[in-house]
Formats: structure tokens, C-alpha cells, sequence
DNA sequence: GTGAAAGCGCTAACAG
DNA sequence: CTGTTAGCGCTTTCAC
């Protein structure tokens, strides 16, 4: 069906290696030639197959991405970032998702492998622990986190604890004292551990009681009772909350509007991500902003230097490339008087 | 470096052959031997390749995304559904993004082909018109189109012209007379031509004048000032706009609300998509709804039954496949009393 | 049940 | 400058 470099050569009356020299190495054949080869190529319509030149021990130009979902805007900047320097670089992507469920994770892996890429970006759930990535050590299989925030390994990511630290320092400047950090129900990633870290550190450094991370079902239509009781409730109630990612956040957002809450004023919210779309919020998002493009962009570096330059041009950088974070304080977080700071908005609340 | 399946035979004392028929056909191998070449396979952590596999002849199982952007979630929904089903159905997605650019759309199908993709599932501005596609058609190479609204092409969406209609009219019955439609600056899709249509349609059939679709660049910081100048000045200013996606109605609305206009008080939005994001947003972004995800599916399944039913089981379909739209009231729209419908809130605008 | 051998599309020596 | 040839890793007849 499709034309091969036979039919080429045939069409054209030269041989296989001369039409494969035609698209390699133009130089290396006469003119006269070439524009015969070039003449049939054309009315072939032939396109060498990368199959083909792949297994003749090329290398595959092939790199496979693992994300835990799209649904996240975070993780599709990301993969914009990525997308953009594969295609400027004649690189290919295969990209799967696997909901951070193991078994997904498993299976990626082993179907990119079977590809031959040459490397992998990924994102997974907790980095340290993960039994896959020491089998890609082991396996010698190249690769680079995005977003994972460990040292053991090569990674690109934001100072999660330091990030989150100075996120919630900017809700005690506000006057915040009782803020609570929410989570995602996958609670257990690395780098939610080190944002609790940071959130902990703040607040005990200002002489107040951290938290444990409240979990907050991501994906449920509605904040469960018991947590809008936690976050409306009582004369205790939190008064800043900070979220472990900025969809959570909006999430978080939608349920205390519905629960009669106003946004920044009965209760302040920072998110952590810096969604591009956090800026066309009504108010705009306050958010610990990680340049996910640029993560993405800067996996991508980290592994082709691997890939292409062998070991010594990485060996020179330290495993886990921390880029810079920034705050974003946008507009959903409120000052707090700490004078009238008991219940500010109790009356208002009819959930 | 990686293992081959000869060296699997060495090591298992068997031949290529044999540990082939071990890998796929299980049952046609002796039991005793089968277990020794599975434990070499083990030993070696042998796994076979892809490359190997696909150039003998066999199916490559590759998939072909081709999206303008990932920037605009409404095409990461897209492609969740997609990938969804590519990997219950055991198949590989080659992802690449063009942003609209006619180059890039070229290389990207180029590149695809060179890597026999069994076909292609693509958004492109314009499908009627776009000589590519007249390129695929001609080589036989499968694709289905999301978004893009022709019947000369396979294609999944839904009737742009239909919602846009019905969006409309749902503006038009809370009373608004000045409606404005409002297009990226790539307006010239397809998609957006038949969204004005039916704007158009139901301004008419309501004895309204439509206007020509007013150009936003999506990606500036502001709204630029002409344009501002068309939403907020004048005895005719709209009460009401049209955004051709749910993604320029969200920085529509920053710039409006930067321009001190409440929403929907002052002006009411409707948009068009139906991302999941716009129900977290405050107040929720009325939308016509497109099932993004279930675009995805279908687009999947339509092509899969080409690559492999053949021919027959897609004749039955029409090209077009039109899935149902909804409408999402939201509440970035209010009703207007159409006595004070003059300059409703001049006097707030201080932009 | 198993092996030998051909060949998928291509590139890279090596000859001429 | 061009052709011949040997594989790359695998599946698949066809013999045994």
C-alpha cells in the first residue's frame, strides 16, 4: 500500500542506497540524480518510515511523557512547555495519563519502553517511595520529574516547602492566625507533604497552631457537610484557607459561595499552582505560582543533556533543579483586624 | 544494550522463533519449555519491541492527536476522552500542537505519517477549505475531525449554528436587545463562522440587527481600548455579549470588571464550550454547552471503527457526526427590563 | 513442538 | 557517484 524506498528506487532506476542517500545525504549524490530520485519521491508520495529507520539502530527521536491527568490545567502547561521544545527539536511525544493509579503507571512505563524512548518526563504521586522509578534506575531508562519534589532523583520543580512557607506568612502578614491548609483526597504526594511542611513551619514560627491538612474530595459536586462545618463553624473557624493546589482552591471557592460565604471577606484563599486561568477569576486568585511552562521546558532540557550528552553535562547539576517560585496575591485574600476576629461572618452563614 | 529477543533465545536455549510463539501464542509452546523461556525473559527483563513488532507487518496501534493549543482546556478535555479509550483499547497517541499555524499543521501530519499512524484525530480552524485534509482524503489516511462543523468531512461537534442559536435566544428572552458577539482574532474557524450564523439567525428572527462578530486579541493582557470603547460607550453600547468560547469570555470579563462594569448587572455573558472550569467560576459563566470529552470518545470510536472495521461500518453514519449541546444558565447572565435599558451603568465607568 | 529462514523498510559499510 | 549486502528485532511460513 504505502511506498517504500523500493518503489522508489524502482521508479526511479536506481538502487535502495541511492534513494536513501537522496533523503539522508543529498550532497553525496550527483544532481542529475537526485532530482530523479527527488521526481519519483514526489510522485510516489513517499515518506520514509521512521519504523524503518528506527530499528536500523537509529536512535528513535521518541520521548514518552507520563501525566496523572489533564484535567488539571497545571500539568497541561506543563506539557506545553514540553511540546514546544519536542517540536523545535524534532522529537516525538507519546503521552499517557494515569490518575496517579499504579497500575496505569506500571503500564505507561512499559509500553513507552517497548517504544524504545529515549527518555521520559513524568509526574508521579510520591517520588521517593516509588518502586517504578527505582526499576528505571535500575534499567538505566532516562528520565526527569516534573513537580516532584524529592532530591533522590532528577526532578524540576518549585521549593514546595519554602513556596508554601511564604505563601502562608503573606496570610499571617494579612492578620490571618486560624488558617487551615486543605488537601486533595491523593493527599500523599511529596509535595503536598512539603507544603504542609512549609504551611507548618510559618505558623509555628508566628507562635500559632498548625494543622493537620483537611481533605476535600476533589471531584465531588459539593464540599462534604462535615468539612463546611470545619470551615464555617464555631468561633474557631479558619479564617484563611490555604489550598494545596489552585483547583482545589476553586473548588473550595464554589462551596463557601454556596454556603453563603463571601470571598475575601468571611474568608480568604490562597491556592498553590499559579493557573494562568487564577488571573481571570473574579476576584483573582491568590495563588504560590510555579512556572509550569517553564518546568516543563526545563524537564525537557534536563533530559535531552542526558540523552544526547551522556552523563558528565548532567553530573555537573545538582539531582533536583529547584526553579523559582512567586506569589500572586490577587485578590482573595482579605486583611483581618485582629481585634473583631471572633466569627466575622457567622450571622451571614445559612448553609 | 537493551535485551533482544536473541538473546532471550540463548539464554533459554530455545530458538527466536520459539520465544516468539512463547510471547504470543502461549498455548502453541510445550509448558516446560514455555516456563524456562519465560523465566530468561524475566532474567534479562526482555521486553519486546514495539519497533520490531510494527515494522514486520503488524497493525502500529498509533494514534494521531493533532491540537492547536492545550492552552484552552476545551481541547484537554478533548483529549482526555481520547485518551481514555487509546488505552482501555491498548493503542498509542502521538500528540503534537500547532497553534492554528497552517506549518505546523503540515509537519505534524507529515511527521505522523512517516511514523504510520493507523490514523489521525485533529482540530484544525477551517476544515472545508483546508487543502491537508484534501491531502489525507487523496493518500487514504483515516482521520475524524472534533470541533471543526462541515459535512463534506468525517467529523465529531455539535450544531455550532444550532447552540449559538438557542444561546441567543435564551439572551434574548431575559430581555436583551443589544447583543454583541465577540470572536478571537483567529476568528476565521469554521466553528465560529456557524456560531455567528446562529447569532445572527435569533437577532433577526427577533427583529434585532446582528452585528459583525467584534474581534478580541485573546492573549493581550487588556482589552484593547477601541474595543472597550464598542462594550461601554454610547446610548447603544450591548447589553449583553456572545463570546465565541468560554475562554475569551473569561478574559472578557477581567477586562470588563478592570473597567469597573459588574457582571451581569452591568453586562451580561454568554459563552460557548461548556468547560467544566466556568461552573467553578464566580458568578458561574453561562455557556453553551459542547460535551468536550464525549467529542473526544466519539471522534475515537469513529475513526477506530475505519482503521478497523473498514470501510462499511462507517457508511452508515453520515460524515458529521452532531452530538447534543446543552445550555448552562450560569449566572453571568441577568434579565433587563427593556424601560431603563439606556446606559444601564454609565455613570460606574470609570475605565 | 521446535527450528531455519525469509523479509518487513531502512541505513551503513564496502566495493566498484 | 552508485550498487550490493548485511543486518536492526521481530513474526511467520515451512520443514522437520
Amino acid at each position: 500500500m504505502t511506498p517504500t524506498i523500493k518503489d522508489v528506487a524502482a521508479h526511479a532506476g536506481f538502487s535502495i542506497a541511492t534513494v536513501s542517500r537522496a533523503i539522508n545525504a543529498p550532497h553525496t549524490v550527483n544532481p542529475v540524480t537526485l532530482d530523479t530520485v527527488r521526481r519519483s519521491i514526489d510522485a510516489l508520495d513517499f515518506r520514509p518510515s521512521a519504523l524503518g529507520r528506527q530499528l536500523r539502530g537509529e536512535r528513535t527521536r521518541l520521548i514518552g511523557v507520563i501525566l496523572p491527568t489533564l484535567a488539571n490545567p497545571v500539568f497541561a502547561e506543563c506539557l506545553q512547555g514540553i511540546d514546544e521544545l519536542a517540536a523545535a527539536q524534532g522529537y516525538r511525544l507519546m503521552l499517557m495519563t494515569t490518575q496517579y493509579d499504579t497500575e496505569r503507571e506500571r503500564h505507561a512505563i512499559e509500553t513507552l519502553r517497548e517504544h524504545r524512548v529515549e527518555g521520559l518526563i513524568l509526574t508521579v504521586a510520591d517520588a521517593d517511595t516509588h518502586p517504578l522509578l527505582d526499576e528505571l534506575d535500575r534499567a538505566g531508562l532516562l528520565y526527569v520529574l516534573m513537580h516532584n519534589d524529592t532530591v533522590r532523583r532528577p526532578s524540576v520543580s518549585v521549593d514546595n516547602r519554602l513556596a508554601a512557607y511564604e505563601g502562608v506568612r503573606m496570610l499571617i502578614a494579612h492578620g490571618h492566625r486560624r488558617i487551615l491548609m486543605l488537601a486533595g483526597t491523593l493527599a500523599a504526594s511529596d509535595r503536598a507533604r512539603q507544603r504542609h511542611l512549609g504551611y507548618a513551619q510559618a505558623m509555628q514560627q508566628a507562635g500559632l497552631a498548625p494543622a493537620p491538612a483537611l481533605e476535600v474530595d476533589f471531584n465531588a459536586d459539593e464540599l462534604s457537610p462535615s468539612v463546611l462545618a470545619h470551615l464555617t463553624r464555631g468561633a474557631n473557624r479558619p479564617t484563611a484557607l490555604f489550598c494545596s493546589n489552585d483547583l482545589l482552591a476553586m473548588v473550595v471557592m464554589r462551596g463557601l459561595r454556596r454556603a453563603r460565604l463571601q470571598i475575601p471577606r468571611d474568608m480568604s484563599i490562597l491556592g498553590f499552582d499559579g493557573l494562568a486561568m487564577g488571573e481571570l477569576l473574579s476576584p483573582p486568585l491568590a495563588s504560590v505560582c510555579a512556572p509550569n511552562r517553564e518546568i516543563g521546558c526545563a524537564a525537557w532540557q534536563r533530559l535531552l543533556a542526558r540523552v544526547t550528552g551522556g552523563y558528565e553535562t548532567f553530573a555537573e547539576t545538582p539531582l533536583a533543579l529547584t526553579l523559582p517560585h512567586s506569589l500572586r496575591e490577587g485578590a482573595t485574600i482579605a486583611a483581618i483586624s485582629n481585634r473583631n476576629e471572633t466569627t466575622p461572618a457567622r450571622i451571614s452563614v445559612r448553609a
